[in-house]
DNA sequence: CTGAAAGCGCTAACAG
DNA sequence: CTGTTAGCGCTTTCAG
């Protein structure tokens, strides 16, 4: 039988009142007493039950977090920055993996709800719908979403500036004098995906000299990447340099490039888009734009922790963070 | 205000310990009025409560998963396999990240603890302290261990077959006709490790050839397997083969080679361990020895459920993984 | 089959 | 400053 504090206040003289105010918080409780207590509590390896905390406070110290697949370095990056931020203060993560189904991502929110989370930190499948918008909101409880500004204005969420980041990219190619561009990228609607698009057409654009760009969807995966790469080398031999909508997608073209004995950059400069751990690894060195991952999960736990502070009326707010070109050796010159 | 049993019984007529019985499915309870009563439930949205209810029962229905760093691909992946597992018999997974770091492992087991998760599963610094050791024991909290087979024999473990691993690498590259190669690895003693580099001599010496083996020992990250490649094509330019005792070794190998203009595998074969998704992207793709790194994940969230069954006398049990070669581009015959 | 009642371990008024 | 007393929401004897 685990120790509690009724043993240790019998063991120590006073009531389990004071040893949980010795325990807690600095309020009234004399400093002889609250010293005597303590030394019993560390005598007796005294281990609060934070569930039983838990039950009377109403507060969990715990957060959800729902990612797609943590296998993804992105959500692995995110999700340390997350943990990190939550052991910070104090509190811990539970792990959920939706693989973007709603079904999953349902019974996951169910679940976290249950266990009286304090917040919750989600990449969600799409805008949610109706029924787990209500869930959310009849629950009271914080939440942030990953990569949906914009929609969803009914909650919080952080994301990388992807519009931006996708205008970087098209004016590095711009100014390398590139003229004929290709964007490989995912599922044409996309939200994340689209802003890096349109800010690729805004990028080539300020350069206003007309630069034509064919635009290739398919998987946001290394295959898609491979397959639209392959596609793109029969049907259009004129394109100088590639975007691709991330790193993944880029990986998927170094390989069906190298495969056709298509050059990097000498042939075909590339540049890709997350600045995942591998995009330094490849060869050649893959030039991208930096996504500050780790600091996204980070920023997203604390906005979690200063909305669920009690007292505090939570207001939404959309934080976009900054994203940078990082130059390696994938793009050169036209 | 959440809705509790009590709003049901109350609806329902009942007393608020037919509704728990109701709910929970256990018998002595009239099908007529587990029906009424289900039927209020559910129109009334009720959501259980689970932390009230691990307090009443004593299980929370959590699991602790400790790792170094979920970035690590090995434990991501480690880490899918353990939450599907996890998911599959509603449980969930607190994620701590320990860094290696022996405080912050234990600060996070005392948390765990007071959480009062069901069992723990984690790749613990090194053998555990005593203080640890004691801490473990006397919570009766079941523990798994990973890639710790044979030490701390007081609690139960599983991991690959590293041993096995090494010598299908030390069998194959003796079979391809090298005579003299190397092999590149971490820390001398660091159990798993050693382990592959045991096997490997053995498997190479299986060959009853006599071949020489250079042993390398740094960081068995990929930093340290590029300052290890370029030491060895500095210092023994006759080896015309490498095992690297993971595949991130063995990125750092392909870099520093790939550098050096030395072709892999036309001038010298490379063979990794680990198979990790990035290991067939590479160039060359990577000949490695797969280790099943989900079902790990999940053979121990298996062992964790069934030893956390109320009534089972928990005995420890050490489980091992087969492991396989998987041939790529990265070997070919001396 | 169902109700009453006693907790699980801790916090938080409210008195003194 | 400290003790008393209610619970938090649920499970689980024990009666009936």
């Amino acid at each position: 039988m685990a120790i509690t504090i009724k043993d240790i206040a019998r063991e120590s003289g006073v009531n389990i009142s004071t040893v949980s105010r010795s325990l807690n918080g600095n309020y009234g409780v004399h400093r002889n007493t609250r010293e005597r207590v303590l030394a019993v509590a560390h005598r007796l390896n005294y281990r609060p039950n934070r569930v039983a905390r838990g039950l009377a406070t109403g507060r969990s110290n715990t957060f959800g977090l729902v990612v797609s697949d943590i296998r993804n370095p992105f959500f692995a990056e995110v999700a340390r920055g997350a943990e990190d931020a939550a052991y910070a203060v104090g509190c811990d993560l539970v792990l959920c993996n939706s693989d973007m189904d709603a079904n999953k991502q349902m019974r996951y929110m169910s679940s976290l709800l249950e266990k009286c989370v304090d917040g919750i930190l989600m990449n969600s499948v799409a805008a949610l719908d109706r029924s787990q918008q209500e869930l959310l909101s009849e629950s009271g409880i914080p939440v942030v979403l990953l990569n949906r500004t914009g929609e969803d204005r009914a909650f919080s969420s952080v994301s990388a500036d992807n519009f931006q980041g996708g205008a970087i990219a098209g004016e590095y190619l711009a100014k390398l004098g590139h003229r004929s561009v290709a964007h490989l990228t995912g599922p044409k609607r996309h939200g994340t995906l689209s802003d890096r698009a349109g800010g690729f057409l805004k990028g080539l654009d300020g350069s206003n000299s007309g630069i034509a760009a064919v635009m290739i969807y398919s998987e946001q995966t290394m295959k898609g990447g491979y397959d639209m790469a392959r596609e793109l080398i029969r049907s259009h031999r004129d394109v100088t340099a590639i975007f691709a909508a991330n790193d993944a997608i880029a990986f998927g073209v170094l390989r069906a490039l190298l495969e056709a004995k298509v050059r990097i950059p000498d042939d075909i400069s590339l540049i890709g888009f997350d600045n995942v751990a591998l995009s330094e690894v490849v060869h050649p060195p893959l030039t991208t734009i930096h996504q500050p991952k780790y600091e996204i999960g980070q920023a997203a736990i604390e906005m979690l922790v200063k909305q669920s502070k009690p007292g505090v009326l939570k207001e939404i707010e959309h934080r976009v963070m900054d994203v940078e070109l990082v130059q390696r050796e994938s793009c050169r010159a036209a």
